[in-house]
DNA sequence: CTGAAAGCGCTTACAG
DNA sequence: CTGAAAGCGCTTACAG
C-alpha cells in the first residue's frame, strides 16, 4: 500500500517535471529573470517592466517550450482560483439540468470553472463542499438546491460570501435570482381566457410554501384583471388530501407522486366543478393529466386546455405536446453569474441589486 | 481595472489569512514542528513520526483552530490534486445527465471532485480542456462526449493517460466502457417475441456507423435464435430517406428529427409491411412514434407494440407508458471510474481490462 | 522519535 | 527597465 503509493508520487513527479516547463525555463531560455517572464506571461495589462521586444522573446520562448502557468503556484501566492463551486441536488435532476449547463456555460465566459457539489448523495455533503469548497479556494459559490432540502445556506454565505442563490434562500443579505411565479400564472391565465376558457383551474402540490402561494396570487390577480369569476373550488391543493412525497432519499424515484393524485384533480376539478382548463403543478402533473383525461374520455384541448411549468424535455412527446411556462434558465443563469462576478469584483452587492427576478415566458405549443 | 485587481487580490489575501489556519499555526500550539504536524495530519497511514499521545494533541490543536490543509500547496509538492475532469458535450444533456450525475457520485466516492468540461459550447473547447486539464493537474479524465462529436480523443488520451472513455473513441489503447447494444436489441426482440409478436421491425437512425450496426447484428441474431422469419423490409434505416440531422450547433435544438420520419416509419413498417411491433432509435423516436400511430387510429400495444431505448424520464409520461431498454448508466459510471481508479494507481490496464461491457435491461411498461 | 531546511512554481515587494 | 530574494503552505529527504 505504501509501496504503491509513493510510486504514485513519483509516477506523477516525472510526468509533471516531463512534460511541462516552468517559468524558469522560459526565462532561462530567453534570456532573462523568471521575474520578467512571469510578468509578461502571467501578468496584468500594466506591465511595465520590459519592452515589446522582450515581451515578444518572452512569448516566443514559452510557445517553444509549450509553457503554461501551473495553478496551484499561482494559487499559492495568492491569485484566484478561478473556480467557481457549484452546489445542486444532483447534477442529473430533470429540474435543473438546464439550469446547470446554462450556469457552466455562464461561468466558462467569465474565465471560470465550475466544480460541482453534488450534495443529495448524502446529508452531510452540503456542510462538506462548504469546507472543501474553502479548501480549494473558489471565487464564489453558485448554489441552485432546491429549496425543499433543507441545507445550512446561512452558514455556506457565511463561508463563502460570493454567493448567489438560485431562489430565495431566506437568508438575509443574501443575493439571489429568482423567477417570478405571479408572472408565469399570470401569463397561463390570460392565455387561456384568450382561448376562451372561462373556468381555469389551479392544480398545486402545496401552498404552505411562499413561492406557491405567489402562484396562487398571480392566478386570482390576472383572473380578477380579465373580469373573470374566482371560484376557489377550482383551486386544488394536493395537501387537502394526505401528504404527498416528494422528496427523496435516493436518485431513483424522486420525481414520482401518487398517480391517483391527478384522478382527484380530474374529478374534483373537471367533474365536479367543470373546470375548462387547468394549470398544472409542473410538466410532470401536465403529462399524467392529460393522460388521465383521455383515460376518461376528455378531449385535450378540446374539452379541456392543460397548461405545464417548467419546460422540460417531455413538453413536445406529450399528446398534444403541451404548452407550458418556460423558467428562461439561460437567463437566470446569467443574471447568477454576473451577479457573482460584481460581488468577487467589488465585494457585497448594495442591498437593492441583491435580488434579481428573472420574468418566465409562456411557450404555446398543442394542449390548449 | 489595475486598482480594481489589486484590491481583490488584497481581499483574497485578507480572508485567506484570516480564517485559515495553516500547519505552523497547528505546529505552534501543539509544541511541535510542523514536519510532525504535517505527517500526522495529512500523512498516510505509515505514520512512525511520534507516539500517539502526540499524535492526539496535534489533532486536538487542529480541531482548536479549524485547520484544514491547503489544497494549492499540497499540490504544489506533488500530491495528487484529487480532481477528475469529466468531459461532456453538455451536461444538460437528456442522453447523458444522468450519467453525469452518477460519474460524479463515484468520482466522489473515490474521494475525488468532479471538474466540469462541457464541450458543446464552441469546438475548441476540447482542445481547450485538455490544456486547462492538465493546467490543473487532474488525476484522471472521463470523456462521455457523444461519438457523432469530431474532437481529438487520441490528444487527449496523449496527454491524459488516465483517461477512460464513454463508448468506444476509436484510439488504440484506449481504455473504455460501452454498452452492449447486441444484447440490448436481443432483449427487446425476446420480450416482443415472448407476447406473440412475430413481425417485429427495427426503425434506426443510421446504419453507417459500428455502433448501430451491433444493434443489426443484435436483432437479426436474436430473430434467427427464436425461429422467427427475417424480412429485411421490416428494418428502417432513415438514412435511406435523405441527410437526418442530429448534430448540433446549439442547446435548443440538438434532439430534433424531421417529424415527417416518423411517418415514414409507419408508413414503411406498419401499412406497407405488416410489422406488429417496433424496435425504435430511442426514447424520442418512440415517442413520436407512438404519437404518429395513435393519430393514424393504429392501437398501441394492441395493434402494435413499441419499444424505446434509453429509459429517460420521458417514458412514463408517453402514454402508453413507454417499454424500453435502459442503458445502465450507474453501473457504467461505477465501471468508468474503477477503471481510472486502478489506472491511476497502476499505471496502464493490461490490454484485457481496458474494454468493459455493460449489459442493458428491459423496462416493461405499457407499449408492449 | 523529532527538527531545521530545501524545494514545489509562481508573484511581488525590494534593490539596483 | 531589470534581477535577486522572500514568501505562499505544504512535503520530504536529511540530520540529529
Amino acid at each position: 500500500m505504501t509501496q504503491s503509493a509513493d510510486s504514485v508520487t513519483r509516477r506523477t513527479r516525472r510526468i509533471a517535471s516531463r512534460d511541462r516547463s516552468t517559468l524558469a525555463d522560459v526565462a532561462r531560455l530567453a534570456g532573462v529573470s523568471s521575474s520578467v517572464a512571469g510578468l509578461v506571461l502571467n501578468g496584468g495589462q500594466g506591465n511595465t517592466r520590459c519592452g515589446p521586444k522582450t515581451a515578444e522573446i518572452v512569448r516566443q520562448a514559452a510557445r517553444q517550450l509549450g509553457y503554461h502557468p501551473n495553478h496551484a503556484a499561482r494559487l499559492l501566492c495568492g491569485k484566484r482560483s478561478h473556480t467557481i463551486g457549484l452546489l445542486v441536488a444532483s447534477a442529473g435532476d430533470p429540474l435543473r439540468s438546464f439550469l446547470v449547463e446554462y450556469l457552466d456555460t455562464e461561468v466558462v465566459k467569465i474565465g471560470c470553472h465550475t466544480m460541482i457539489g453534488n450534495t443529495v448523495i448524502s446529508p452531510s455533503q452540503f456542510d462538506y463542499y462548504i469546507e472543501e469548497f474553502a479548501r480549494r479556494g473558489v471565487d464564489g459559490v453558485l448554489c441552485a438546491v432546491h429549496h425543499w432540502f433543507d441545507v445550512d445556506r446561512a452558514g455556506l454565505l457565511a463561508h463563502h460570501p460570493n454567493t448567489v442563490f438560485y431562489e430565495d434562500p431566506n437568508v438575509p443579505g443574501a443575493a439571489y435570482v429568482a423567477v417570478d411565479r405571479q408572472a408565469a400564472m399570470r401569463l397561463a391565465v390570460r392565455h387561456l381566457a384568450e382561448r376562451g376558457r372561462r373556468r381555469i383551474g389551479l392544480a398545486v402540490m402545496t401552498l404552505s410554501e411562499t413561492t406557491h402561494l405567489d402562484r396562487l396570487q398571480g392566478y386570482r390577480s390576472e383572473l380578477a384583471a380579465l373580469g373573470l369569476p374566482r371560484d376557489e373550488k377550482l383551486v386544488f391543493n394536493a395537501e387537502d388530501f394526505g401528504p404527498i412525497v416528494t422528496r427523496c432519499d435516493g436518485v431513483e424515484h424522486k420525481w414520482r407522486f401518487p398517480g391517483e393524485v391527478m384522478g382527484l384533480v380530474v374529478d374534483r376539478l373537471v367533474r365536479d366543478h367543470g373546470a375548462d382548463a387547468i394549470i398544472a403543478h409542473d410538466d410532470f402533473w401536465a403529462a399524467t393529466l392529460i393522460k388521465t383525461l383521455r383515460a376518461r374520455g376528455v378531449r385535450v384541448p378540446a374539452d379541456v386546455s392543460v397548461v405545464g411549468y417548467l419546460n422540460h424535455y417531455l413538453t413536445d412527446w406529450t399528446d398534444p405536446a403541451l404548452t407550458t411556462i418556460d423558467m428562461q434558465n439561460e437567463m437566470a443563469a446569467n443574471a447568477m453569474v454576473s451577479m457573482m462576478q460584481r460581488m468577487i469584483h467589488s465585494g457585497p452587492l448594495p442591498e437593492q441589486e441583491r435580488i434579481q427576478r428573472v420574468k418566465p415566458t409562456l411557450v404555446v405549443r398543442d394542449s390548449t
